[in-house]
DNA sequence: GTAAAGTCTCACGCCGGTGTGAGAGTCAAG
DNA sequence: CTTGACTCTCACACCGGCGTGAGACTTTAC
C-alpha cells in the first residue's frame, strides 16, 4: 500500500510516517517512480512506533527495541563496541526505570486531581450526564 | 535559601529552577536586590515539579496539579472551565496510562536486550561479578 | 488529453525543555 | 577598597516531535 492508505489505517499523519522512515523505524520499498510502498506488516509496526514515540521514547531507542522485539536471528552485530553498547543500554535502562516511576507518580496525581475536580463539580445541582468520557485507546492494534 | 543551594540540594540545574518559576510552578520571594529566596518546602516542590516534567507532563498541567496537592482550601477557582479542565485532565490521564504501559514495555525490552548483550559477551569465560548496577532512584525526596 | 487526487522532496517554522554565554549587579571575605 | 563567588536578566541556539506550504512529478478517472 502507499503512504496515504497506511496513514488512514493507522491514523498517523503522513508527515510522521515519513519522519519515522527518516529515523530508520520504517523502511518501505519504493516504486520505480519513488512512491513508498508499505507492506501489511508495516501497519502494526507503524502503530507500535507511534505508540512508543508518544510514550516519550526517543526514536534512537525505538530502533534497537524493534530489532529486539522482532523474530530476528541473534545475528552478528559488530562485536567490539559491545561493552560500550552495554554501558549505553544500562544507562538507558536506569533512565527508563526512573521515568516509569515518575510517570506512575504523575498519573496517580492526575487521577487524584480528576477525582477532586469531578467531585467538586456536582455538590448538589444534579446535572444529568455531563459528558465526561476520555476517548482513549485504540492506538496500537495488531495488523489483524 | 538562594537558588544555588536549592539547585545543589535538588540536583536541578539553576536554569531549570528559573524556568519553573517562569512557568509559575515555583514562586520564590525576592530579596530587595532581586535574589530569589526559596523556602524549605520548595525543595520538595521543585523535586516534584522536576519529576513531573521529566515524566512528560506539560507544565501547564503541572500547575493545577500542584494547587491540588497542596493543603489549600477548596477555594473558588473560576467555575466554568471546570468541564474543560476535566476533559483535559481525563485526556491527560489516558495519555499517561498509555505512556506508562509503553514505557514499561520498552523498559522490559531494553532489559531483555541488555541481558542478551551481556550473555553474548561471555560465552564461557567465567568473570565473577560483572558490575551490573544502575544507579536509579533518589530523585524525589521529601524535604525532611 | 485533461483534471484531480496522490505523492515526492525540501525547507521553514512552532513549541517545549535545556544549554550557554554576555554583561551587570550583589555579597562575603580579606 | 578589591576580589571572587554568586546571582540577576536577556537572549541566542539546539534538539526532538510536529505542522505546513511550495513546486514538481505520478497515478487515476473521465
Amino acid at each position: 500500500m502507499r503512504i496515504g492508505e497506511l496513514s488512514r489505517r493507522t491514523r498517523i499523519p503522513i508527515r510522521m510516517l515519513r519522519y519515522y522512515e527518516e529515523r530508520g523505524l520504517l523502511t518501505p520499498q519504493r516504486t520505480p517512480s519513488g512512491y513508498r510502498l508499505y507492506q501489511e506488516s508495516d501497519v502494526g509496526q507503524a502503530a507500535l512506533v507511534s505508540s512508543l514515540v508518544r510514550a516519550g521514547l526517543p526514536t534512537r531507542l525505538i530502533m534497537p527495541l524493534l530489532d529486539d522485539l522482532r523474530p530476528k536471528p541473534p545475528a552478528a552485530d559488530e562485536p567490539g563496541d559491545r561493552d560500550e553498547l552495554i554501558a549505553l543500554f544500562a544507562a538507558e535502562l536506569a533512565r527508563l526505570d526512573r521515568q516509569v516511576a515518575c510517570l506512575s507518580l504523575s498519573r496517580d496525581a492526575v487521577r487524584q486531581h480528576l477525582r477532586r475536580l469531578r467531585a467538586a463539580r456536582e455538590p448538589g445541582c444534579a446535572r444529568s450526564r455531563t459528558g465526561s468520557d476520555s476517548g482513549a485507546g485504540r492506538a496500537v492494534s495488531g495488523p489483524g
